[in-house]
DNA sequence: CGAGACGAGGTAATCGATGTCACAGCAGTG
DNA sequence: CACTGCTGTGACATCGATTACCTCGTCTCG
């Protein structure tokens, strides 16, 4: 039944002109008389006729495709960032193609390198290099997300870990707390060094005087952060809340915390996740929403894309505290 | 910096050949001297020449590309499918276009009509519409995951729902549980009604008298499941152990069973989520791995478009039980 | 009244790679 | 020796849409 698909050829002979004619009147051209263009569109619609996107992105030397590489696709932050990014594509009839780098920069270089060959009208990059020089003449416009290319004046989409993780913290101490402990990754990314900062932030602008031992740096993956939080607890002045700098170590410590029934410990994640507002009490947390890094990117490219020259600018995603709980726990057991 | 993209038309000058010649070499033909391949192979990597992928696509009609359509791209579920998709596809050099239906059947129809309009070279879809009419003649090899198109001959990859929950219900049955409660969606789609026959195979395989007041049937959106958890506690013959069909109802259930206290309580969760094995105990699940699933679509998509032609096939993920503590608690409190 | 501007539209080249077909040269064959 | 049959090669058309450039009226203005 589905008949051939109709080209544009198609759709000039049927309105008796020329295919030229037919692509003023598609592509909006306005100089083409009324009553061709109705001839036009009406062969338009009665062959079906869309332009055959390859044929287009040839000619033009543009794709209507943007790419979005980022560590992994399945991992549930990045995922929501696609997510929302496709959402906002298919408003305007682009495609979206999905890259990984695995965290390793060499295949970041090839899944770049082949996005460029596909010609994409724009790119959304996770990139984990240090090292951009490659991209310095890039044929089309760059957003980078989660991280900003430190040695390349492109936009970025990232968040305020520094004033996130003192929000955070602050948010604990009006509701009494004093003694607040960190649980965080060690400094290898800037991102774990400026939530540090945040704290210690915090910490001084409150007048606390800064207790290191209340400062645990962990390597998450290990399950070192549940540990942590126990060595915390058993301090001679135990903290009476903790701030936890990502959602690996949140995961780490909580079952900690709830093994040892020590619910009673404020606690407030940076970074969200499945069942911290189903758990008891629920977790109170920063919320970097992926969706709102996910829009900004993609507003951004597009506005780029439709022309607008912008400065370059590093963007910063909204961070907002979500209170469920476990942050609002009054201090308690304070000598 | 960066030169000119090198055409093909380069090379052929390059090697001094035409560019039918330069074609040749470059698809493999074997028509063609052992010194020309020479002399344009040399001219291929002075000039790091490689082929336009849009333009080539335009030729044959066929893009190196494919589509995968599903729900939403930020559920976890799917993106660890795409995820395993897009790994499988990057080695072969093709790319992947994602797409959401936002579970509308419209926007289904519109995002498939996008992606044969760019005439993509195959699809793996996760359909939520029941007539797949349209997609009869389909001009490209089409896999279904996490349901297959009941009207239409083509390949798909789910899970056994029915053999995974009567497994899970079995594996309670082992460590003692013989009043076993069941917690799932409501009977809308396929995919609950087969675990709910699941259920019913295992307790009637084992010769327990069914009890219908063991089966809770809830919009999981509502968190009507901590409501029904709590309600089949209090039964005056109280269940020793609980069956959760899907994800959302283990998350509606288990806070529930935390707050009272009830973690003596059997539970194995139909789907995997985060902190699953961070809670006490740790929640046993069905695992039916988001990469398997990707896995075999994927295979089974790029063994099409490389020509060979296996019977269709419904093809069943495989299920397996991870067993981490909550679903090997022994039945306690029997009368 | 002639010139230039402008509106409406057409012709042919082009994007880059590949399919069609023709052709030259040489080997084997009856 | 004429003929068929390969092998290696290239000229040219083609995929479908867009762009550069041109034509032909008509309108306006000096």
């Amino acid at each position: 039944m589905k008949q051939q698909r109709a080209r544009l050829r198609d759709v000039a002979e049927a309105a008796g002109t020329s295919t030229k004619t037919a692509s003023r009147v598609i592509n909006g051209d306005d100089r083409v008389s009324a009553e061709t263009r109705a001839r036009v569109e009406k062969a338009v619609i009665d062959l079906g006729y869309r332009p055959d996107p390859l044929a287009r992105s040839l000619r033009r030397g543009l794709d209507e495709t943007i790419g979005v590489v980022v560590d992994e696709v399945g991992d549930p932050f990045f995922a929501s960032v696609i997510g929302e990014i496709e959402r906002m594509a298919i408003d305007r009839d682009v495609s979206v193609i999905i890259a990984s780098t695995r965290r390793r920069e060499e295949r970041e270089r090839i899944v770049l390198d082949g996005l460029y060959q596909r010609r994409v009208a724009g790119l959304i990059i996770a990139s984990i290099s240090d090292n951009h020089a490659y991209l310095r003449n890039s044929s089309c416009p760059l957003v980078f997300i989660d991280r900003a290319a430190e040695d390349l004046a492109a936009d970025a989409v990232v968040v305020d870990d520094r004033g996130g993780a003192r929000m955070a913290v602050e948010h604990l101490m009006r509701h009494g707390h004093r003694r607040i402990a960190y649980i965080g990754d060690r400094l290898s990314t800037a991102t774990a060094r400026h939530r540090l900062l945040g704290y210690r932030d915090a910490i001084e602008g409150a007048g606390i005087v800064p207790d290191e031992s209340l400062v645990a740096q962990v390597e998450p993956a290990k399950g070192d952060a549940g540990v942590a939080a126990e060595a915390l607890l058993r301090l001679p002045e135990p903290p009476t809340a903790i701030f936890s700098a990502n959602t690996r170590c949140s995961l780490g410590t909580l079952p900690t915390l709830h093994r040892l029934r020590r619910t009673d410990i404020g606690f407030i994640s940076f970074g969200d996740f499945a069942m911290a507002d189903t758990l008891t009490p629920a977790i109170t947390i920063v919320d970097h929403s992926p969706e709102a890094i996910g829009r900004l990117a993609a507003e951004r490219l597009f506005s780029r894309l439709a022309g607008e020259e912008p400065p370059v600018e590093t963007i910063l995603a909204p961070l907002r505290i979500v209170a469920r709980g476990s942050g609002e726990l009054a201090a308690v057991g304070k000598p």
